[in-house]
This record gives structure tokens, sequence and C-alpha cells, in this order.
DNA sequence: AAACATCTACGAAATTTTTCGTAGTTCCAA
DNA sequence: TTGGAACTACGAAAAATTTCGTAGATGTTT
């Protein structure tokens, strides 16, 4: 997979919240974080285009575009990086981090976690050793 | 917190792990992993310690050089950027994806995780709404 | 003491990423 | 039918990061 850059991952983020997006939709919702000029996400979404991170398709004298990229494989990918570059590789460290940080965790959420460290004991159980 | 970049990043975790070291052992380690020269290394302690993410103090003609930042916090400040970036903001979507990807998990870890999620739990009983 | 190795400082090249200006085209409204 | 608004393509400037060469000082070996 190639790597998205930071700018890469912004106007991904755009296309995956927003589905696919002309050029001047997308800009529009960077310029409200930041000012953004118009030929800088034109220039950004061209550059995907060819790197394969986005699709495209004629639409009139515009472009739509589109995430060429899942966003769960995207995640992964940068997660492991992440996890390598910061926590050594530790993906527990990262997870044990997270959820230290972060003590607004409703209900519903610790229950999903429950639900999912009860499923990784029966694999545990179930491991051959 | 000044943020490091990648390459910055790589020697504190050098530091963190190996503890205080001269230029000559950092890039002795780096050296392992890919080549890089001595000046390249040099170099880029000189800026980081401009920067006050490291500290240094001369032993004869040769400085050793420690991290000036913790790494708990470091990690916790990059953690937030990377969650704000690549999941939205959302911490709990970032552990379950964790969880999930790394099936080998201890039984050791999981313990931690579970009494983690039994601490957040109180802390939500005693929450006054 | 001469040759050599090793260290710092520092400028600047090289690379990567981000940003924007300009040119040319097409659409639409007055 | 003319002028302006909006679009793409593209080169290149600007900014950020990484890499390295060279110079000068100091220690070490023969």
């Amino acid at each position: 997979m190639q790597k998205p850059t930071d700018a890469e991952l912004e106007i991904l983020q755009v296309l995956w919240q927003e589905g696919p997006s002309t050029v001047r939709q997308v800009n529009d919702i960077l310029g409200r974080r930041r000012d953004i000029g118009y030929t800088t996400s034109l220039k950004l979404m061209q550059i995907m285009h060819e790197k394969g991170l986005v699709t495209r398709i004629e639409d009139g004298r515009t472009h739509i575009y589109a995430a060429a990229v899942a966003e769960r494989d995207t995640q992964s990918y940068l997660l492991q990086e992440f996890v390598d570059q910061t926590f050594r590789g530790s993906a527990m460290n990262l997870v044990m981090q997270a959820l230290g940080n972060h003590q607004e965790v409703s209900a519903e959420e610790i229950e999903a976690i429950k639900s999912l460290i009860a499923k990784m004991e029966q694999e545990q159980n179930n491991r051959p050793s």
C-alpha cells in the first residue's frame, strides 16, 4: 500500500466521510478548518490519483473523486507503523495508554471491549501449545 | 511540546532504551537497521538539542546526550494526534482495531486489560450523572 | 612529531511534502 | 456574444525534513 502523507490522509478522511466528492466539495470542507487554496486541494487530489489512492470519474467538465483505499485497511496499515515507531512494536502498550488517557469511556464501549477480550480468551484456550 | 519528526523520534527511542549515549553509540544502533552517516546522526542530535528534545553534557571532547522528554508523555502526545488524524478522534476505534489486529495477546496482557476495564467500570459507576 | 582517527560545528545539497500561480478550456448569465 | 465564474493541468516556488561534506580541533598511535 502507498502510504498517504498527512495532507493526503486529511483528504481521504473527507472522502471516507462524505463519499465521492468534487475538488470543490473537498476544498470547502478543508477550508472550514484552515486556510487552503483551491488549487492546493486540486493538486493534491491529482497526485493521489496518480498514486492510486483515489479514483475519479468525469462528470461534465468536473471530476468526482472517491477513495480507492478502504478506511479500515489504511488505518491498519498506519496503525502498524505507528505502533512500531512510537511504541516499539508493543500494541498492548498503545492500547493501555489509549484506554488510560481517555477516561470518558461509555458503558457500551466498555462492553465492546469486554466481548472482544472474551473472544481473545477463547482463542487463547483453543490455541495448541 | 515540540513534536519530534520521524528521524528525531527514532533517536529518542534509542535514548529511552539505552539511556544517555554519545552520538557514536546512537549512530551505531541506527546503523544496524539502515545506512546512515555519522554526521547525519550528529546533526539531528544537535538540532534536537536546540529544540530542547535532548540535553547534553560534555565528557572530554565528546558529548553525552539524554532524552529531555519523557517517553510516556511523548507517546501520549503523539497518540492523541494519531487518533485525531487517523481515527477521527475515536480512541475506541483505535483500541478495537489494535486488539483485533494482533491475535497474539498473552494471558497476562488480557488480564491487564481486564483489570483496567474493571477500574474504568468503577469510575463509570461513581460518576455523578 | 607525523600520520591517523574521532569529535564538533556548520553550511548546504538532496529529498519530500505542501502550496500556489498561470494558462487554457468550458459553461452560463447579462 | 461577451464577460465572468469555475474547472483542469501543470510547473514551480516554498517549506519542512533528511543527509552529508568539509573544516578545524583534539586525542592516539607508531
